[in-house]
DNA sequence: AAGTGGTCTAGACCACCGT
DNA sequence: CGGTGGTCTAGACCACTTC
């Protein structure tokens, strides 16, 4: 059920977003961290690598674990699956719904879902407000063989904890796009911006662990408010 | 020296690459790979959690190592330290020095670099031109102290394969941040658009292995030209 | 020289997929 | 049930930093 590594991944992330290493703005050796969770060291490691992966701390050869520099809020976070909530936690964040319905795959959605034309499809467009600003504009589609179920109730929260905590879907990896695009002029006035105005769009394909393709979006940000991070780790 | 894990990933990176596994979509089994390659177990998976993250495979528990769809290309990727060369291979990439001359750190540089006001630093702007159209604008400040010489032969040409090569720097991690903004007239000239065009940007701040700022640099895009592409795994 | 992270091994056992 | 990836251990030795 549980897994070693990533109970002691997620106990030091809570710690260190806590704040609780920021004295010595390093964590304890490898071996202390083996002792004080009663694992082995390669255990510890393996923790430890996901919080290099997470953009927390970094690694010296020789010298120890450090604390990088916290990042600003009020950033998308393009690495999560976590959605605005957790990534703007100091802000209000609300979600009107304008469009929740089934529809069938056309000719493209077929081709860039890897599935059948006709086959049935949640079409969801939001629109998300932020300090009661209009914020983003996303536009999902969902399998429907594997989302069954999908509400306005559902989609006004956050899809992705429905479904990885109600549906148990367990999601294994993504291509995200990112451009900047004019925008028309519905999608302006959403926004409350100019026809013409650019928008920062991130499209997004996502698969399950086994591979298949259940999610495309297309999220559009309000180019003024919004910013997105990526922190990145090269070994 | 050579490393075992990494000179795996980087052989099958390339066998992936050139088709070899395209007929069965699929990888040898990880205990084939440790017999072929003659190593451990933990050897090869150290080496194909590597491929998962460059956004090669994924793996399915009980049943085996997938390709993933290959990525278009013309896409810059975000993950990687390659440059425009290695991102667009199928292009004629030009680039041309607008700046290159040492400064010092000012008050905000000094802040963002984490240096000493008064620093020395490397400035350079350049056009990188991308089949004979202007593709981007990047400007990068370099710590002298840690990029000792910089010059116009090795500025057209890239810039990291010297850093790596030659001076053996061993880069660490990044913090990139995306965004969009409305150009000024001088940016929008050199990009052949119009002043209030918007531009896509990456701002990128990246540190040593040992944690050390040694690079700021900004990007701005040609937004009808450039895709950024950026591929998750989540495990 | 001592401390700390990096690489690698050999092996046990578990969890999941497909037949 | 056999095949395949996922977790975990115990330990050896290496590479780099720090003093």
């Amino acid at each position: 059920m549980a897994v070693k590594y990533r109970d002691i991944a997620d106990f030091l992330e809570k710690e260190i977003t806590e704040g609780k290493f920021d004295e010595t703005n390093k964590l304890p050796t490898e071996e202390e961290l083996a002792k004080q969770f009663e694992v082995s060291r390669s255990t510890v490691r393996k923790a430890v690598t996901q919080l290099v992966n997470r953009g927390y701390i970094y690694q010296v050869q020789g010298s120890g674990m450090f604390l990088r520099k916290k990042s600003e809020t009020d950033y998308i976070n393009l690495g999560s699956l976590r959605g605005l909530t957790k990534d703007l936690p100091a802000k209000i964040i609300e979600t009107k719904i304008l469009e929740l319905h089934v529809m069938e795959a056309d000719d493209e959605l077929a081709r860039r879902l890897q599935c059948e034309q006709g086959a049935k499809l949640y079409y969801t467009k939001r629109l998300r407000i932020v300090n009661e600003e209009p914020f983003s504009i996303e536009i999902s589609y969902f399998k429907k063989d594997i989302v069954p179920y999908l509400n306005e109730e559902i989609a006004v929260q956050s899809i992705y904890t429905y479904l990885i905590e109600d549906l148990k879907l367990s999601i294994g990896f993504a291509d995200k796009v990112i451009n900047c695009a004019l925008m028309d002029e519905d999608t302006a006035n959403l926004l409350q911006l100019k026809s013409g105005d650019p928008g920062l769009i991130i499209e997004n394909t996502v698969s399950l662990t086994n591979g298949i393709i259940f999610e495309l979006s297309k999220s559009i940000f309000h180019f003024q408010k919004a910013k997105i991070l990526n922190r990145v780790s090269f070994k």
